[in-house]
DNA sequence: TCCATTCTTGTCATGAGTGACAGGATTGGA
DNA sequence: TCCAATCCTGTCACTCATGACAAGAATGGA
């Protein structure tokens, strides 16, 4: 062949731009001279690593959805028998704590709105949270059936995303710890697996 | 004088076409050209009517905060004295259950990731809800001090928010009732005025 | 009737964003 | 040296949304 291949690195460059520019500026409203001039590349350049605006798009979506479910993933391997209060900590702390992504996720959220796919990536993602939550309760002998554990799982998700959503808004400062002690609750109240028996005044050793 | 003012007419004719629009294709999306075939009316009608774009988004802006919060305030006189049951329950049956309201309150999230204005107006909106909660939670004798009421009234519309959300991705049908029962499960677990009894536990701190 | 006010129509210039493409430059291998 | 793949540049035409405005129509009061 020829002259080496640019092709990865350039669309690597020109997507961290876009992600600079969606950050700034929102994904609607961000154009592809933006990203050009992003970027430091002529307009004409980004055209043909990246095709035109919808696959640029296309690549970006991508790249957010893999990120979250790497961040998701690396979730598990905590090293030492995780309980199902750690694994909502660090749902609390890390999960959705990243503001670059956090942005960009929100634009997702955004397009959902109307793209019925958009919605099947999102959904495929939480739910694989929920279903990591689920087995997490599971181990630790939480709830009565299966049924049980993925209501209190989904309760627990929609507090932790609409907390996000209202820390944002700086809905008052220090809210979040009482997001995360009301999850907590949540998981206490949950009957214990086997006996039946409410766990509701048991404190957890 | 002279000509009769058809202004207000017309400026609720074009909003209403406004709302569709925004309703199917989003704020950003949507031209004044897409608002005056929506309402049958040539656009520089809408232009004299309305202003330029801005203005609109502007009106449109005060058309859904305006509503929103006179079905918060309706929520209020339900008759016969309420509890906080009542009042969560409400919370989460009819507030966030309008369909154009929702979405268009969705972008109006969406702008306030980049408008500090619009962000300013969605903290008055949901605070006035939290004061409502919080206010309905000391009737009742319910939190040993205005910061723990707080804190579960803030937990509460976390939950709710988030609950639309997934609600709305369509992840699992019917959850509604389990996130009902969590916040309903949160308002149980609180500790009751004065006495310093709990109402079913308290291990909190 | 006249007239000031208000509403209505149609058209224009401008600018932004996009997709397309012709042609040049660079590079490693035959 | 030559070649072919790959990268890069500049420019063009097209569409679309916007703001501006001139000119006309309707209407109720003086």
């Amino acid at each position: 062949m020829a002259r080496p291949q640019m092709g990865d690195e350039r669309r690597e460059q020109i997507l961290a731009a876009f992600e600079t520019c969606v950050m700034r500026a929102g994904l609607a409203k961000t154009t592809l001279t933006d990203v050009a001039s992003e970027s430091g590349l002529p307009r004409s350049l980004v055209r043909y690593h990246i095709g035109n605006r919808a696959e640029m798009v296309d690549l970006l979506i991508d790249r957010m959805v893999e990120r979250t479910e790497d961040g998701v993933a690396r979730l598990r391997p905590k090293k030492r028998a995780m309980t199902t209060h750690d694994l909502v900590d660090v749902l609390f702390t890390n999960t959705f704590t990243n503001d670059v992504t956090n942005t960009v996720v929100n634009e997702l959220w955004y397009l959902a709105e109307r793209d019925d796919n958009m919605r099947d990536r999102l959904r495929a993602m939480y739910g694989r949270i929920t279903r990591m939550l689920t087995t997490q309760m599971e181990k630790d002998g939480l709830g009565s059936s299966p049924q049980a554990r993925r209501d209190t799982a989904y309760a627990i998700l929609s507090l932790t995303y609409g907390n996000e959503a209202f820390q944002f808004l700086g809905l008052q400062g220090g809210r979040r710890a009482a997001a995360l002690a009301a999850a907590r609750t949540l998981v206490d109240t949950m009957t214990t697996e086997g006996t039946g028996t409410k766990t509701k005044k048991e404190k957890q050793k």
